[in-house]
DNA sequence: TCCTCGATCTATCAGTGATAGAAAATCTAT
DNA sequence: ATAGATTTTCTATCACTGATAGATCGAGGA
């Protein structure tokens, strides 16, 4: 009865905040396709959500503070896109990631900006937003770890190889599937490169 | 005497004019390297050229103008970074022009954003400084030619693991080499790739 | 029912890009 | 050399931006 009578108690106020931060950041998002992301105008967040733009520092203290909730959203949303289990083999896995990459890259440009781009000056993202970046890369790894690939040198190029596919994709075909349709190529390129190079020094490669 | 009076009669506003407007854009590109793309004040940017911020019109038409002269001096810096000679065989050519234009994407974040991400609201390159992109994009391509690289599925992977390199590069470690140093590795993975599917369909690859 | 404190408001600030129109500087031609 | 024309720069101002101060309102707990 004591502690779920406060726990009940402090809830409603709480609950109806969080509700509203995130329609907010919904709302946010909303704009920043619409008008880019550096052009969102607190004025017209705040009609948006049937407030006057002071009341809106009630619920982050800057605008940099307002990117870094859209940071750990976009965030949240990658971890949700990647994380699901794939069935198959570790290539079909390693695949698949990739492809899910890339798409989640074409889906939002904003998003991409913001996740992946340092696009907006100034901005930094809060060691608790960094948190969730940290904890995708680290997916990530294992993916490739599955594959049996760990040397430093190797998980690099592999991150360039996904995020060069994301950014052209982004850049030269929005909405299309020109890089994203070059997924599974890339990663058997890589893997052959891997495999080549463990393979080991037969005159070229390595110097 | 006619022509070469006209001729220098006219210059010496014009000639004034251009370099004043050469000066605009060094110094815009120093404050933008200093405070961010999107944070140059044209009020900051006047004070260091001994001028009011109006009189900045008679110079560009408008902020996205100073970009637009901002993106086609950055493209000419490109075409001189990537444009000289190489010695060598065409495959060693090609790893020296992919290392340079990695090496490029380093040495200045804001240029980088500039050149190859859309990262202001809005700003669109003017078709005379779009035909400098094209420029270059037709060099890569002539580099690329030389090692009998002409699919357009080829030449898609082949800027998408370029890109990918820079902007790993500068966004993980700007003014480092850790994947400046994957250029040669990265190429000949590519080449390799090329070469296993030229080899043709040994059962898996192209489906 | 009172009263506290959280939520929202109005009013205002300095700074931004842009425009209008006056003043100053420079070149041209008589 | 001087008058006229043109270019360049200026001051003053606009609407809009993110941010802050302080008053007002309203829901929750005693």
């Amino acid at each position: 009865m004591a502690t779920s009578g406060e726990a009940i108690t402090v809830a409603p106020r709480q609950r109806r905040k969080d509700a509203k931060l995130a329609t907010i950041v919904r709302e946010a998002w909303d704009l920043a396709r619409r008008d880019g992301l550096a052009a969102i105008s607190l004025r017209d967040l705040a009609a948006r959500v049937d407030l006057r733009q002071p009341s809106l520092y009630a619920y982050f203290e800057s605008k940099h503070d307002l990117y870094d909730l859209m940071f750990a959203d976009g965030y949240r949303q990658l971890l949700a896109a990647a994380a699901p289990e794939i069935a198959g083999d570790p290539r079909r896995r390693l695949v698949e990631f990739v492809r899910r990459l890339v798409q989640f890259s074409t889906e939002d440009l904003v998003r991409h900006q913001l996740l992946f781009q340092r696009t907006i000056p100034g901005f930094e993202p809060s060691p608790e937003s960094y948190r969730l970046a940290v904890e995708f890369y680290d997916l990530a790894r294992s993916r490739l770890a599955e594959v049996g690939v760990t040397a430093p040198d190797d998980i690099d190029v592999f991150s360039a190889l996904v995020s060069g596919l994301g950014h052209q994709q982004i850049a030269n075909d929005p909405g299309g599937d020109r890089w994203v349709r070059q997924s599974e190529r890339v990663v058997d390129m890589f893997l052959a490169d891997v495999d080549r190079r463990r393979g080991a020094n037969d005159g070229r490669g390595t110097t």
